[in-house]
DNA sequence: GCCGTTTTCGGCCCGACTGTTTTCAGTCG
C-alpha cells in the first residue's frame, strides 16, 4: 500500500521545520514547503509516482526530494529527519507555533537557556531568565506567557480552528458594511479581500481593504464595531483586532488612487503574490500594495482597478478563485505563450438542480415546495433524490415507497408549469459496490445519484473497488460527494482518484461537486484534476430544504476554483440535451 | 533545495509591525 500524500507532506513539513531550527537558508526551508503543498494537492499517489523516478515532473520537486521521498517509502523515515530530531526535540518545533516566536528565537531559547518544551519555556520566563537572553526582553518574556496562557486555555485555536466560508463572508461582509456605516467610513470604499474573497473553503481570519481620505478615524472605528472584542493596533495603514467568536481581523486602508493595488496585494494568496512579484522582477518592476515601481523609470504607478495591475505586469485580469499559484500566471500570460485563462462558469449557467430531498427522507420540504423554490431560482429542471431504504436517516424510502414518490413527483410535475420536475433517488452504494435497488426499479427513475453513506473506514483497494463498481453500473448517472470528506472535521476516505476517474470518463458518469458548504465534494484541486481525465461534472445543492437549494452557490464557488468552464458542467445543459447524451443512452 | 529569455551557478517578493535596538532582526501575512 503506497504511503497516502498527506503523509509524505507532513513529513516534508516536519523536515523543513527542523531545518529551519537548523539555520538553514530561509529558501531551502520555503522548497520543503512549497514541496509539501505539491504533493498534499497532487492527484495521483506521489509515493508511486517516486518509485518510477517520475515525482521530479511536480513542481517544485527535485532529485533530492524525490530520493527522500523513497527513502520514506522504503523505510518509513527519512534520515536527515532523524538526525536532526536528536538534535531539536519535538518540544521545540511546539514552540515555534506560538505566536511571536519563530526558529530563530526557538533556537536561541534552545542554547542560550536548555529549553526544550513549552513547560520549560514557562518556568525560565516565570524565573525572568529569558529576558536576561541578549536580543530578548521583558516585553518578549511577557508576550511568551501570554502566548502560551493562551495556548492552554484555548486548545482548539492552537489548532487554528477555521470558519467555512459562508460564515467567513457573512462576517466578512457585516464588518465591511458596519465600516461603511461608521461616521469615519463617509465616502470610503470597504471590500472584503483574503481567502474568503477567493471562495476558499474555509478561511483563517477575516481581511478587509479600504481605501478613504480619513485612515486613522476609519482604522478607529474598527474597536467600535459590535463584533469586536478587542484591538490590537491601529494606525493610518490599518488595524488589527479579534472578534468575540476569536476570529482574528485584518484591515488595511490606502488612499483611493491605489483600490487596485490594496485589493491585489490583500486578496492573495500569499503564495500567488510572490509569484506575481518574483515574475514582475523579470521585468523590471516591483509589484507592492502601494504600487508597482518601474527600476527603468523609478517612478510607482497607482491603480485603480486590479485589472490594471495585472495589466502593467503584461498578464490577463485573473479571478480571484484562481490566485493559488496552480498555473494561472503562466496562463494569464497567454500573449506571451501561455494556454490563456478559462472562461469560469457562473450561477446563471446552471440550468437544473440534480440532487435534493424532501420529507419523504431526511428533507425538511415537500415535492412541490422544492420544486417551486427550483423554479423561483430560474432553474428548468429539479430532479427529487431522496435517500434509498438502507440508508438509516430519516424515514426509510421502501423500494415500494420509492414507487409511491415517484408517482407523487409525476403528479406534481403535472400541474407545476415552468419547470420540469424529475423522479430520482441518492442511491445508497453498499460494501460490496452493488445498490439498495433492483434495478427495474431504477430504470423506472428518470435520474439516479449514488452515494457512499457508511464503511468509511474500508482500506482504499477495497473503496476503490466499490466506487469503480457503482460508476459501471449503467443505471447511475451521478456519483454524489465521491470523497466523503467533510471540510475541517473529516478526511476523505482513502480512494484512488486517478483509477475513480478513469472509470467516470470511461463509462460516461458524472461525478459530482457536492455544495453543500461543510462539503464542497469534489474539491477544486480534485475537480480539476477529474476533468484532466475527461469526467464531466455536475453540480448539486444537494438541497434538504428550499432554502438550502442557494447553497449551489458554493458549488459554483469550488468549480471555479477549479478552472471549470460551463462545458466541463452537465447541467448547464437543457434537460433534453442532457439526457440524449448520458450513459444509459450512449450504450445503448 | 529548486530552477533556467540570467540554463548547471547564483539567484530566489514585499512591506508592516514589534521590541529591541543606536540602525535592525525577527515574525507575520
Amino acid at each position: 500500500m503506497d504511503l497516502r500524500n498527506g503523509a509524505i507532506a507532513d513529513a516534508l513539513e516536519e523536515l523543513g521545520d527542523l531545518y529551519e531550527l537548523d539555520g538553514a537558508i530561509v529558501h531551502r526551508v520555503l522548497a520543503y514547503r512549497t514541496a509539501a503543498r505539491t504533493v498534499r494537492e497532487a492527484p495521483m499517489s506521489v509515493a508511486a509516482l517516486a518509485r518510477e523516478g517520475r515525482a521530479i515532473e511536480l513542481p517544485g520537486i527535485g532529485a533530492t526530494l524525490q530520493e527522500k521521498i523513497q527513502a520514506l517509502e522504503q523505510t518509513g523515515t527519512i534520515p536527515a529527519a532523524q538526525k536532526l530530531r536528536a538534535k531539536f526535540p519535538p518540544g521545540l518545533v511546539e514552540i515555534t507555533r506560538l505566536p511571536g516566536i519563530g526558529a530563530k528565537r526557538a533556537r536561541l531559547l534552545h542554547t542560550e537557556l536548555g529549553i526544550d518544551s513549552p513547560q520549560a519555556l514557562r518556568e525560565a520566563a516565570l524565573a525572568q531568565r529569558v529576558r536576561e537572553v541578549k536580543g530578548l526582553g521583558p516585553k518578549f518574556e511577557a508576550g511568551v506567557l501570554e502566548a502560551l496562557e493562551r495556548a492552554q486555555t484555548h486548545p482548539d485555536e492552537r489548532g487554528q480552528r477555521r470558519l467555512l466560508l459562508p460564515q467567513a463572508l457573512q462576517l466578512g461582509q457585516a464588518l465591511a458594511r458596519g465600516l461603511d456605516e461608521a461616521k469615519a467610513g463617509a465616502g470610503a470604499t470597504v471590500m472584503v479581500a483574503g481567502s474568503a474573497r477567493r471562495m476558499a473553503d474555509s478561511v483563517k481570519d477575516i481581511d478587509l481593504i479600504a481605501v478613504t481620505t480619513r485612515p486613522v478615524a476609519l482604522a478607529s472605528s474598527l474597536g467600535e464595531l459590535e463584533e469586536i472584542e478587542s484591538v490590537a493596533s491601529v494606525s493610518a495603514a490599518g488595524a488589527r483586532a479579534r472578534t468575540h467568536s476569536g476570529v482574528g481581523v485584518d484591515l488595511r486602508i490606502g488612499r483611493p488612487k491605489q483600490l487596485g493595488n490594496l485589493l491585489q496585494h490583500f486578496t492573495g494568496s500569499g503564495r500567488h503574490n510572490a509569484a506575481l512579484r518574483e515574475l514582475a522582477v523579470r521585468r523590471g518592476l516591483h509589484v507592492s500594495e502601494h504600487g508597482v515601481l518601474d527600476d527603468a523609470h523609478g517612478r510607482t504607478q497607482t491603480c485603480e482597478t486590479e485589472r490594471e495591475v495585472y495589466e502593467l505586469l503584461g498578464l490577463a485580469y485573473i479571478e480571484p478563485e484562481l490566485r493559488e499559484d496552480r498555473g494561472e500566471l503562466q496562463a494569464a500570460a497567454a500573449a506571451t505563450g501561455g494556454d490563456g485563462l478559462p472562461k469560469l462558469i457562473e450561477q446563471r449557467d446552471i440550468r437544473g438542480e440534480l440532487h435534493c430531498h424532501t420529507v419523504a427522507s431526511d428533507g425538511k420540504s415537500t415535492i412541490a415546495e422544492m420544486a417551486g423554490a427550483a423554479r423561483e431560482l430560474g432553474y428548468e429542471y429539479v430532479a427529487i433524490t431522496d435517500h434509498s431504504a438502507t440508508h438509516g436517516f430519516g424515514n426509510d424510502v421502501s423500494p415500494d415507497e420509492l414507487r409511491r414518490q415517484i408517482e407523487r413527483v409525476r403528479r406534481v410535475d403535472a400541474v407545476l408549469d415552468g419547470i420540469r420536475v424529475l423522479a430520482g433517488s441518492e442511491v445508497n452504494i453498499l460494501r460490496d459496490g452493488s445498490l439498495d435497488y433492483e434495478d427495474s426499479l431504477l430504470a423506472e427513475l428518470d435520474w439516479v445519484v449514488a452515494s457512499a453513506h457508511t464503511a468509511f473506514g474500508m482500506g482504499e483497494q477495497a473503496m476503490t473497488e466499490r466506487m469503480v463498481r457503482a460508476i459501471e453500473h449503467p443505471l447511475v448517472d451521478a456519483i454524489g460527494h465521491p470523497t466523503g470528506r467533510l471540510i475541517e472535521r473529516r478526511e476523505s476516505y482513502a480512494i484512488d482518484l486517478p483509477a475513480m476517474f478513469e472509470a467516470a470518463a470511461r463509462t460516461g458518469t458524472l461525478l459530482e461537486i457536492n455544495a453543500n458548504p461543510d462539503r464542497r465534494d469534489l474539491s477544486d484541486v480534485h475537480a480539476r484534476s477529474a476533468v484532466r481525465a475527461c469526467v464531466t461534472i455536475v453540480i448539486d445543492s444537494d438541497a434538504h430544504r428550499m432554502h438550502t437549494l442557494a447553497n449551489m452557490r458554493w458549488g459554483i464557488a469550488t468549480a471555479r476554483r477549479a478552472w471549470l468552464t460551463k462545458g466541463d458542467v452537465a447541467n448547464t445543459r437543457p434537460w433534453e440535451e442532457l439526457e440524449r447524451a448520458r450513459k444509459r443512452n450512449r450504450s445503448g
